[in-house]
DNA sequence: GATGATTTGTGCGTATGTATG
DNA sequence: GCATACATACGCACAAATCAT
């Protein structure tokens, strides 16, 4: 019996949190803009209490700002953060290929494995979706960071890419890079099989260095 | 008259996040106990409202713990925990190091040299406050952290630093390290002045590394 | 500026759930 | 199992600050 047991719901404040964050990570509410929280409140139709909950645990994640008139800011990026940002990534993320190397399974190495062989597949195509490419490069970082299985770790890259999808919305018009990123995949992966740490972290801050001249570059426009 | 003006004071959320905060890292709330919102309101003379928002916060950053029937516990670190905090530290002070040393100016590099003169002036004494020894080297990490001139480096290292405070409640009875880390430190601030980031945060790694080890003895009684 | 409408900060009441006896 | 005492989640009210007219 007990597999059927009913899911307590979370509670409204945690919901919203995730809901709030996923708005702004989705652009429905853009960076610099207000967000008021009687007005929340009324679409949702919930009271402010759990909403104000929420907006602290963003403010804290540095998702949303307050201004000096206590109003509710979404976060703005400057070149400076995105520098900052792209520093810590580095070295947070090379931590997370050294580590995956020492602790991945042979099964979990099989699945980062399947994930670039599957972007391979779809680039090899003339007409592929490119967000569906897009989510493959996403997932291959993803993987690396929880075979890392390091809690801490991948607590602080979840709020980097927090930012970093903002990045994106802000500005995301990718010329073509796919293959490129693949290949760059591709040499971290094949260090990461070799088990050579060092390698393969120096691929991943070589790799992530690129990306960050390119979104540099796009900011810049 | 501009200089008259007098501070508003911060919201009590705020002040709240701070002080619970501080409550924890001084011990007044010992890890794995619990934490009762309507207590500390009376205690305060304030309602739960900004309470329970200053909660979420510490709740996000990892400092307290929602248990599965909503109950406030203080963060009680296990000895997993202290290996992924330390691997993220190691990984995010490297950077700091490296930073600085492009970074900070000779000023600053004086600042930080003057607080290791302070420290080894300390040393020499026979009898000598072990307090102001371990403030002293507390702020050494911090003077690099802080030239490192990069916000969410800082950020992040804050919330590893709470952690470590924790730890430090949990089992601090320091045999005498202070001639010991004061040579570590010494040699980082060397390679420092050198303008050699790589041997500087190689040294880092390396004193953060025999931290961790120091840690783990003292843990495993 | 003065006035009414918003919006935020905070106190408080209540329902629901949990522990205790 | 029931009754009582607490705790938490949440809605609501009101004051002070801010904004708009």
């Amino acid at each position: 019996m007990e597999s059927y047991f009913v899911e307590k719901s979370l509670p409204f404040y945690d919901q919203l949190y995730h809901k709030i964050k996923k708005m702004i990570l989705d652009g429905v509410f853009k960076p610099g803009e207000r967000i008021v929280e009687s007005k929340l409140a009324k679409e949702m139709n919930l009271s402010r209490t759990p909403i104000r909950e929420a907006i602290r645990v963003l403010e804290n994640e540095g998702l949303v700002v307050i201004d000096e008139k206590s109003r509710i800011i979404v976060y703005n990026p400057t070149v400076k953060d995105v520098e900052d940002v792209y520093q810590c990534r580095m070295a947070l993320e090379s931590l997370a290929v050294k580590l995956s190397v020492q602790r991945a399974s042979d099964q979990e190495m099989a699945e980062i494995e399947k994930v670039l062989e599957l972007c391979n597949n779809k680039i090899e195509q003339r007409e592929y979706d490119k967000d569906e490419v897009i989510d493959l490069n996403f997932q291959f970082h993803n993987l690396i960071i929880h075979y890392s299985a390091n809690d801490l770790l991948q607590k602080h890259l979840n709020s980097i890419k927090s930012r970093l999808h903002l990045y994106r919305i802000l500005n995301f018009q990718g010329d073509d890079r796919a293959q490129i990123i693949y290949n760059e995949h591709k040499k971290i992966f094949d260090y990461m099989k070799e088990k050579n740490e060092t390698k393969a972290a120096e691929a991943m801050v070589e790799h992530l260095n690129h990306d960050y001249k390119h979104l540099i570059g796009l900011l810049a426009t």
